[in-house]
RNA sequence: UGCUCCGUAGUGUAAUUGGCAACACGUCUGACUCUGGAUCAGAAGAGUUCAGGUUCGAGCCCUGACGGAGCAACCA
């Protein structure tokens, strides 16, 4: 049986990104034995934001579009900053992202054994060095960018010497900050990551994998591209700013390889969003200060906030298919985000009735007592999802906002004469209604039904324009909802000069409804389970959500015309 | 004032080896509708940062400006 299917690798006429181009070059000029070998390499320090989605998919999706291999490598060469909690919870993020790396679940820390023999094959032919000075003086002597560094003094030591040294180094002889190892390459270069960079430091915090078997860790710059080398990775995809290290990663690669094969590193454009922070740090921050309830608080851009905020990992991967990969740097609209959202959902969530901010609506004239189960459709867009039935009874709610003293010119919905149809239910009239003449509110709607309009079979020859979301008060079950809007009400919190970026967050980033009506067959809802609550939006089951209590979460509203129209 | 990269409608992306700028989202019309959603039809909106050059012809090539980003962590 054949698996999925494997598709056209050359393809006329479709646009391509220039990262898609190279990687269909390379295979045509039978490149590294017409084998494409990808890796995703994320430090396993925070949770997985959108952003690395936009990697994933890119590393992912070219291995499997070209018949390639992804690797899943966790950059763990920095143990101060790395924890086990990020591991499992990156290897479930892309997962549910919906892509799988098999066995080949790879660590950077496992190659400390061969890193350090490379770093003494390099010491043993002058081409690293180690330093004694402290980290003040290395880093002045480095230069600015547009001055040259200076050698230093210990730019010349022995072979031996630095042999001796690099192996107590590990040992763990020496304090951090000590001394540090550094590749001798050209302290003028132009490109200052060429300038004799530090290669290994020494820390003496025991790494999550590796305990205290290491003092000495290697930095990233010496640690990536071998990585990638010792993998068998023949593209290594990364964002823009690693661009400037691409010569030290050559050069590394120059110094380690024996044959033909080397991996490319190519950079592509990072993902930004308006009105949100993408930094680890910051959302960090956001965790630690509680400004936010945690990683996967529904406003934050992170995966599990995603997901949890009703996300599908179709809608992620459609957005990041819709704003490509190129070499801008480009500020992408949340609302496109929102768009794939909509997009995807339309298509799979089921109707269902949920009122806000219910009002009771008191039909006089049907008989109390009564139920008739309705019959409504789950989803117009999909037949197969079939038909439910809904209890209709005397008294039913419906949301304020349709209902009007006095109608605004083109309000469709309720007020006093006027007709509106209660989906999938009968035309109802507004005859009067009760207010609390102290606040203002409405607290009942008497309106009288039409038989002759019942939904279904005998359709009634009468047309009204609005057509309502309703829930019969006797059979409603209690929700609370809450409403998410922007984290920061500011397009780009984290760029303003002289403002720091929590002062941009948005106080009504987060409503929470409570005493909202929805329809009984949501009692039975599960976790993160989905629908589309009509007229209003998406929404998904929060997992706060117990037995006897349900918590919805917005994931995104229905466009609306007519409040855009009336703001 | 060093090096690297980038500069196409409001936004994001296209434009085969140079051949008179396309798509998506958004916006605005209209149709349809038992979701003011969806769907369908249509419209407006850039002459490709600027100035030169090569060419019969340049968004694509060259030169120079201008604008933006990255690089000066013993982070990744």
């Amino acid at each position: 049986m054949s698996k999925e299917k494997q598709e056209e690798p050359v393809i006329k006429g479709e646009s391509m990104s220039f990262i898609e181009q190279f990687i269909v070059d390379d295979l045509q000029n039978g490149k590294n034995e017409g084998k494409i070998v990808t890796r995703f390499p994320p430090e396993p320090n925070g949770y997985l934001h959108i952003g690395h989605a936009k990697a994933v998919c890119l590393s992912f999706g070219m291995a499997k579009k070209y018949g390639g291999k992804c690797n899943l490598r966790f950059d763990d060469t920095n143990p101060e900053k790395e924890d086990v909690e990020y591991v499992d919870s990156i290897k479930e993020d892309i997962k549910w992202l919906g892509f799988d790396w098999e066995d080949r679940e790879y660590y950077a820390s496992d190659y400390f054994g061969r890193l350090y023999n490379f770093a003494v094959d390099l010491i043993k032919i002058g081409l690293a060095y180690v330093d004694d000075q402290p980290a003040e003086v290395i880093s002045e002597q480095k230069g600015l960018p547009s001055r040259p560094g200076v050698e230093s003094e210990y730019r010349k030591r022995t072979i031996d010497e630095n042999l001796g040294l690099f192996e107590r180094m590990n040992k763990g002889e020496f304090e951090e900050g000590s001394r540090v190892l550094r590749a001798r390459i050209d302290m003028s270069s132009p490109n200052m990551h060429m300038r004799d960079p530090i290669i290994y430091r020494i820390l003496k915090t025991p790494h999550h994998r590796t305990g205290d078997k290491w003092n000495a860790y290697p930095m990233y710059d010496f640690a990536h591209g071998q990585s990638d080398y010792f993998e068998g990775v023949t593209h290594s995809l990364c964002t823009l700013e690693f661009e400037v290290h691409r010569p030290l990663y050559d050069w590394f690669i120059d110094q380690l390889k024996t044959g033909d094969y080397r991996p490319r590193q190519i950079e592509f454009n990072r993902l930004n969003l308006n009105y949100t922070v993408m930094s680890k740090r910051k959302l960090l921050e956001l965790v630690q200060e509680g400004r936010v309830s945690g990683w996967d608080d529904p406003r934050m851009p992170t995966l599990c906030g995603l997901r949890r905020r009703g996300y599908t990992p179709e809608s992620i991967r459609k957005f990041v298919d819709l704003i490509g990969y190129t070499k801008v740097e480009a500020i992408n609209d949340v609302s496109l985000l929102e768009h794939a959202v909509r997009d995807d959902l339309n298509m799979r969530a089921p109707r269902v009735f949920g009122v806000l901010n219910p009002v009771r609506v008191i039909i006089t004239n049907y008989p109390e007592g009564k139920t008739e189960n309705v019959e409504v459709i789950n989803n117009p867009e999909d037949e197969s999802m079939g038909k439910r039935t809904v209890p209709f009874s005397r008294e039913v709610y419906i949301e304020q906002e349709d209902f009007m003293e006095t109608p605004v010119p083109k309000f469709f919905r309720l007020a006093p004469g006027m007709e509106v149809r209660l989906k999938g239910a009968y035309i109802i009239k507004c005859e009067s209604f009760r207010k609390n003449e102290k606040t203002g509110i409405i607290e009942e709607i008497y309106c009288t039904y039409d038989p002759e309009t019942r939904s279904g079979a005998n359709q009634s020859e009468k047309k009204v324009k609005g057509t309502l979301h309703w829930v019969s008060a006797a059979h409603a079950v209690e929700a609370e909802v809450r409403l998410y809007d922007r984290l920061f009400n500011h397009e780009d919190p984290a760029g303003q000069k002289d403002h720091d970026y929590r002062e941009f967050l948005n106080p009504g980033s987060l409503q929470v409804v409570k005493g909202c009506k929805v329809e009984p067959s949501l009692k039975s809802a599960k976790h993160l389970e989905k629908f589309q609550f009509q007229r209003l939006g998406y929404f998904c089951v929060d997992p706060d959500t117990k037995s006897d209590h349900l918590v919805f979460n917005r994931t995104v509203q229905l466009k609306d015309t007519w409040t855009k129209l009336n703001r």
